[in-house]
This record gives C-alpha cells, structure tokens and sequence, in this order.
DNA sequence: ATACAATATTTGTATATACAAATGTATGTT
DNA sequence: AACATACATTTGTATATACAAATATTGTAT
C-alpha cells in the first residue's frame, strides 16, 4: 500500500498529513476486502456488526442505545437499520414492558445461523487484510492507534 | 483510543481482528475531525480532495479519470460529484475539443481561494489528529501501514 | 464506409447516512 | 394532579454513495 502510488502524486507529504492518508487508503481497503465478502449475505458493515452485538447479549435483549454504545460506526439511525434487519428476518423487536420507551431487539434463529456464516467469511477477510504483517508488527501498530 | 471502552466490550479480541478495529476507530475519529473542519465551508471530505487535486494541476485541466485515479477514495460518481462543485462556483467544466468524449475541469479563481482557507482549518485539524504522536511513531506508523 | 469494440462520461435508481423535528413515555417539582 | 423536563425512539427530509444502464465519441478491423 504505497501511498504515492496510489493517489498518483509526486509531491512532497508532510508526515502527519501522509500518515492520515495512509490510514484511510488502508481502511478503505479494509470496508472493500469485508464489504466484499458481506455481499452474498445482503447485509451491511453496519448490520453485520448489529448482529453480533445482539449475538453478544447471549439472549438478553438490547435496546437501540446500548447497540448504538457498542457499535464500531456509531450512527444516528440505528433505528432504520434495525428495521432492515427485521425485513430480513434476522432479529425481532418488542416494546420493553419496564419501560415503553425502550425497545427490547433480539436476534433470530435465523439470524444466529447467518451470522455463524458470516462470520466464516469475515474472518478470511480478516485473515485476508491482516496476513502481510506478523504478530509483532500487528502489536506494535495496536500500540500506536492506541496513542490516537 | 481504547478499543475495548470504545465498543464497550469484555471479551477477548484476536490479534488481527482487533487491529482491523482498531484501524476503523482511528478512521472514524479523522472523518470526523476533518468533516467537521469543513462544514462551515460546507464541502465534503470528497469535494475538498477534489479541489486539491484540480489545484496540483497547475492550471491544466483534468478529466474526470485523472481526477478519480487521485483521489483518497475512489468514487464511481466523481460525475455528480464535480456537478456541486460546479453548482458553488469552485470548479468549472468544459468539453475536451480534441476528444470530444473527455471533459475538461479546472479550478476556479474562487475554488483556490477557498481552498486557501480550508486547508488552513484543515491543517489545524491535521495536527490535533496527530498531536499525540511523535515524530519517530508517526515514520514506524507509515512503515507499518505500508505492509498493507 | 460500415460495423464493432473501447473509452469517457452521464443518468436512473436504489440504498445509505446525517441531521433535525416529532412522537410517545417516564420522572421530578410544585 | 398539572406541568415541565428528560429520555428513547421514530420519522421526514436532504444529501451521499453504489451500481448498472444509457449516451456519446473515438479507434480499429474488415
């Protein structure tokens, strides 16, 4: 992934600047590898990571806002998305008997069984994107995105 | 930049996959520090990126191939793309006389203004996204980064 | 010269995302 | 109880992006 190749320029980069771009030249690579292998299942990034957070309740139902706190993107319309992934039978929701105004998401059967395909998928893709650097590297770069 | 209070998580992430993470928080953080940099010039990261382009011909003009071939992330509709630009005065558009299917797009006399005063913002902006790391993390960060 | 393929861009359409306003519910104060 | 405020989600609307099909122009082979 060499920056000046891709972005075809010639001109002196100032380090930060260079850095920044290279950290979105490589996730750009990143959303194309795993939007890649998500296609076949028709779902989203966003959605994808919706599922395993509701995987990741182990049963217990989440409300919008809890999977808004754990989502990678948040975003301001998780509502929609869900939605989305109701159409798909994928996860069901009900209104909280607590509290009316939170809403209690589940995922399906259905969508467990997805998601275990899925996940198959993305971790090749991950295996995929990750495979040029070796385990130190791996940790030294964790180390410094930490610094961020 | 935690990664596990960010997506509030307890479980144990592989290596790989939570660098990949990691990688996307960081992103997340430069779209929006840099996005919002430049609302009040209301232009998208795209937009600015093109301009910057247009600007790096030195007064030739660009079709929309060259442009796409430069950019940070490549669009299917830098088309639709150049259209606002144009719709805010900042680029201009002509048809390529010796190839007629080839447009020519040149940056106005006020898209380089502008471009002035964003790139001001956006340097600030640039440098608090990196403020954190030194110049030694920054060069072993893009060492890294290159392994991609 | 005609037909066909290649190139460059534009347009239609569907989906995704951002932001603000609206809705419905719960809580605290007087 | 009546009111204002806070909370959780939904909806309206505008904009952004992706993908494929359509259009227009050029180059090439026969």
């Amino acid at each position: 992934m060499n920056i000046e190749k891709y972005i075809k320029t010639s001109a002196e980069i100032p380090l930060n600047k260079k850095t920044i771009i290279h950290l979105m030249l490589v996730n750009n690579m990143i959303k194309e590898i795993i939007g890649e292998g998500l296609k076949s299942f028709d779902v989203s990034m966003q959605q994808y990571n919706v599922l395993r957070i509701l995987r990741g309740q182990k049963g217990n139902p989440a409300n919008l806002s809890t999977i808004n706190e754990r989502m990678i993107s948040k975003m301001s319309n998780t509502s929609r998305l869900v939605d989305k992934l109701i159409a798909k039978k994928l996860v069901c929701r009900a209104i909280c008997e607590s509290n009316r105004r939170k809403v209690e998401i589940v995922i399906t059967e259905e969508g467990l069984a997805s998601l275990e395909k899925m996940d198959n998928v993305i971790n090749k893709a991950e295996h995929t994107i990750t495979s040029k650097l070796n385990t130190k590297e791996l940790e030294t770069l964790n180390i410094l995105l930490n610094k961020f």
